[in-house]
DNA sequence: CACCAATCGCTAGTTTAGCTAGCAATTCCT
DNA sequence: AGGAATTGCTAGCTAAACTAGCGATTGGTG
């Protein structure tokens, strides 16, 4: 996370300290969804799944297999069982697409979306809790940190 | 990440936007680690071990099997045929522990090290300029959101 | 408008990488 | 000194990824 590069003024020493609490973020984060792995006993990915459809579905966007393939980047055949394994533990529904007759729409059950917040939702009110103690300036130039930090992880070079 | 809460004021909208932008991160800092997978063409836990060598080396702390094992929450059993895949395609090396004869220190090589850098070196550059380019002030305020946030996603409930 | 290429999701069979159980060697704790 | 705990390992099993390829459907082009 930091080469062997050595800070030297105190700004660069600062630079440092905030790369060490991405790093320990991140780890953090990690925890978190390899914890929800355990809370709703399914793997990694069937649960990376499920938050995919969490969010896709508050933006009102719908998901196809092939969505679920590319973000979790595994084969559509891998998919396939993937969502075998959800559809039979009765986590998500595969729907006709309305105009594509090949393509499927993939839904959450309502148990499902439950479950999920029954589980997150703890950590989701603390994370808006721990937000809300900053005040809008300062919200705004962490919205801007944290976006520019992903454009400087994006591999478009 | 943001449930079915309705944000009402001005300071609430600002802590919607943010946890957005957490998300957009955390949603590029996954498609690094699964681009490094690619790129140095090993399989995930393989590269997160390698992570894990990397940081401790500039923390100049030793890394037991046990170490990776706990770190990456699989049985130590995985963890050696880990450090085989590992230690087969030369990133690591097994020594004998100092002190104690059950263990083992495990090191990386000169040419993973330099493979790392190679491939991920730009990437911390980029963030390293992006930081730079943040005030002392600044970034102390997201240090300490990241900290806080951190703190907020473990499960330490 | 007819056809061919591309796309979608799926099945079959293989490989990879995790798990549990248990073991020998060594160290720690009284 | 002696039993309990710890370390890393092997063996055997299982889960979940992969590749290859298929039928159905769609869209673009001559």
């Amino acid at each position: 996370m930091s080469e062997r590069w050595l800070p030297q003024t105190d700004h660069e020493r600062a630079v440092m300290r905030v790369l060490t609490s991405i790093r320990g973020m991140s780890d953090a984060m990690e925890r978190m969804h390899s914890g929800m792995k355990g809370d709703m006993d399914m793997n990694a990915t069937d649960v990376a799944a499920l938050r995919l459809l969490i969010i896709r579905e508050q933006q009102k966007r719908s998901v196809s297999p092939h969505d679920i393939a590319r973000h979790l980047r595994i084969s559509t055949a891998s998919t396939t069982k993937l969502l075998d394994r959800l559809e039979a533990s009765g986590h998500v529904e595969r729907l006709a697409h309305p105009t594509d007759r090949r393509g499927r729409v993939v839904v959450l059950t309502d148990e499902s979306r439950a479950a999920f917040f029954r589980i997150f939702g703890v950590r989701l009110r603390a994370m808006r809790e721990m937000a809300l103690r900053f005040d809008e300036d300062e919200l705004a130039i962490v919205g801007r940190f944290l976006d520019d930090l992903a454009g400087a992880m994006d591999p478009s070079d």
